[in-house]
RNA sequence: GCGCCUGUAGCUCAGUUGGAUAGAGUACCAGUUUCCGAAACUGGGGGUCACAGGUUCGAUUCCUGUCAGGCGCACCA
């Protein structure tokens, strides 16, 4: 619709400039938008305003030529002026019910669009390190890319939704020594357990699976597990070097087979947790890509060599590194360690290179907004290596604050006391979750409030919207408790008997459902989507206050259970893309 | 110290890419059921859009500065 009135001023205006009504210029873009106040019609162009300045003609003067001059059309039925040069335009009645045989005709397809041309678009999300179970503050990620995900899916867009497994890398060799201590100690050692290892209930279950399916095979005297170890620093040593050196051990011990026997253990057992805990929120994905397999197809090394052929690198102290400062980062960056390991930073060079060279028109990294200094130099290594940085898009999601009521939820992950997404799901439920984590923008920081989310009451948003979808499967069943039913086609002719001002409201917002997806896709916002819904739900919810659906005048009867029923469908269409359900009954 | 994000009703937050008289929810007050589900609806009060300049027909929105809060500044991931 907005298109066709764009299209319609933009014709109208070069004919009058080819009239020489009007001083010949260049168009602006033709901005359509819709009315805040129903007084001033349905859409408003302020294209009048826009050329005051080029044209040296008074607004209003603008805007009375191009009205005089566009041509009659079936779906607007009156054409204003008003302000300063505001062009209003009421859309004709048939017009506005149109979009309720649009919905029943393409059912869940309706809202999708080709805005994407079928451009390709990865989403890679969550991510996290595979040392311990997803918590409250993943899930908002969670929440976020698929919703987006999904968003951009509907706006015509080819989407690649991946998981970035870190399987490699110093975190993991502390999870595998920490489930190897365990074992050793369900085995029947004794020792102090390393105040730096992965001290969660999990890796002990781990370390017991271990045991009960490998016996005694990975036992090492503790004699020699502590052997040359620096002291931890409870003992007044060094923590960090205390682990490394059990890490060192652990390797030498347990040889390379062993090792890697004991560190898959961790590793699988941990990510097939973390898979089972996405999937049960509603979060799936195409592809878990392995940070390790990165190493071992030598993709890393090819980065790194492609970087030296670049000349952005240099060797200082007997480490490897780039020179991200000469596009604009705070400081040069270490690739290849002192000691010839490759750093996180280089898996990440990496790892961006390989999505660029498997094709995606558009690469888009959700991160944890803590992670917001890294930014810079991974488009500098984007660039250096000659790619275009301006197709990786980062997203930022701020953390929840958890609330009971008015109590704040402590959480710290040092001390491992976070609350789990598994806790959270089934404390509030995945409906409430979802809805409530996308429900403010993810740049903002946000209270989650427990209590608000998982209460049965006019509170909470959730319900509020799934209630008015279970309201129509309510007035359906009623229906056919009548013996009465429903018929479509009659009812779609008699849609011009939707007269009251509540039932114009209403198609008025249907009728904005796809611009809403398309506006929540092209920026990454789908709070605008789940706004959108509460204002859809609260139209309904009036409308179903102030006037019966099933009523003595059928024709009436048939065009508002039409009518309800394309409420039906865009609430479930906005919930699915929300990855919420919707319930019939509550 | 430098960089990024944020500042809108008592509280939690929107604000259609710069538009008309700044909006919801919640809380508070007052009402609505012989009627399809009251998890709903109707009405009311509540604002220096942090502050000060600038850009223009027009600024909550864009630019600069100040103040306040959050986060980040590793040969960790």
């Amino acid at each position: 619709m907005k298109d066709q009135l764009r299209h319609i001023i933009e014709t109208t205006l070069t004919q009058l400039i080819a009239q020489n009504s009007l001083p010949a210029l260049t168009l602006p873009e033709i901005q359509i938008d819709r009315t805040k106040d129903k007084s001033h019609g349905d859409f408003a162009c302020n294209v009048a305003m826009m050329l005051a300045r080029s044209a040296k003609m008074n607004p209003r003067q603008i805007a009375t030529l191009l009205v005089d001059a566009l041509p009659e059309t079936d779906f607007i039925t009156k054409v204003d002026i008003a302000g300063p040069g505001f062009i209003n335009f009421t859309l004709s009645a048939d017009s506005a019910q149109q979009v309720v045989k649009t919905i029943l005709a393409e059912g869940e397809q309706f809202g999708q669009s080709d805005l994407g041309a079928g451009q390709s678009v990865q989403v890679e999300f969550v991510s996290a390190n595979p040392t311990g179970p997803l918590h409250v503050g993943h899930g908002r990620g969670a929440a976020y890319g698929s919703a987006v995900s999904s968003l951009l899916k509907a706006a015509g867009f080819k989407v690649h939704r991946e998981y970035y497994v870190n399987d490699a890398g110093r975190q993991m060799d502390i999870l595998a020594t920490s489930v190897w201590l365990r074992y050793l100690e369900t085995c029947g050692e004794t020792f102090i357990f390393p105040s730096n290892g992965y001290k969660g209930a999990y890796v002990s279950t781990i370390a017991e699976n271990l045991k009960f399916a490998h016996g005694d095979a990975f036992l090492a005297p503790t004699v020699d597990v502590f052997d040359g170890v620096v002291a931890d620093e409870p003992a007044g040593g060094d923590k960090e070097r205390h682990i490394d050196d059990l890490i060192s051990n652990a390797r030498r011990l347990l040889g390379e087979d062993g090792y890697r026997h004991v560190f898959d253990a961790g590793l699988n057992a941990i990510l097939a947790d973390i898979r089972q805990d996405l999937s049960d929120f509603g979060t799936d994905y195409d592809e878990w890509f392995s940070e390790r397999s990165l190493m071992e197809t030598g993709v890393v090394d090819d980065a790194i060599d492609a970087l030296k052929k670049a000349e952005m690198l240099y060797e200082k102290d007997g480490a490897w590194w780039f020179k991200s400062t000469e596009f604009g980062d705070e400081k040069d960056r270490v690739v290849v360690r002192d000691n010839g390991q490759t750093t996180y930073f280089a898996s990440d060079i990496a790892y961006h290179l390989n999505k660029y060279q498997r094709g995606f028109d558009t690469v888009i990294d959700i991160w944890g907004s803590d992670h917001h200094g890294y930014i810079p130099r991974v488009k500098a290594s984007l660039t250096a290596m000659g790619k275009n940085a301006d197709r990786l898009k980062v997203l930022l999601v701020q953390f929840a604050v958890l609330y009971r009521g008015s109590e704040k939820v402590a959480m710290s992950t040092r001390s491992g006391q976070f609350v789990t997404l598994r806790e959270l799901r089934d404390e509030v439920g995945k409906d409430a979750a979802r809805f409530f984590y996308v429900l403010r923008g993810a740049d903002q920081h946000m209270d989650f409030d427990l209590e608000l989310a998982k209460s049965q009451s006019n509170d909470n948003p959730v319900y509020y919207v799934q209630y008015a979808h279970a309201r129509v499967c309510s007035v359906f069943r009623q229906l056919s408790e009548r013996s009465l039913t429903w018929d479509k086609v009659e009812g779609e002719k008699q849609l011009t008997r939707l007269t009251e001002d509540h039932e114009q409201a209403l198609l008025s917002m249907l009728s904005r459902y796809p611009e809403v997806i398309n506006t929540a896709a092209t920026n990454y916002t789908p709070h605008l989507l789940a706004h959108y819904l509460m204002d859809l739900a609260r139209d309904f919810h009036t409308y179903y206050n102030a006037h019966q659906f099933i009523v003595e005048d059928q024709p009436l009867s048939q065009a508002r259970l039409t009518l309800i029923t394309a409420v039906k469908q865009v609430i479930t269409n906005g919930l699915s893309v929300l990855g919420v359900s919707a319930p019939e009954t509550m």
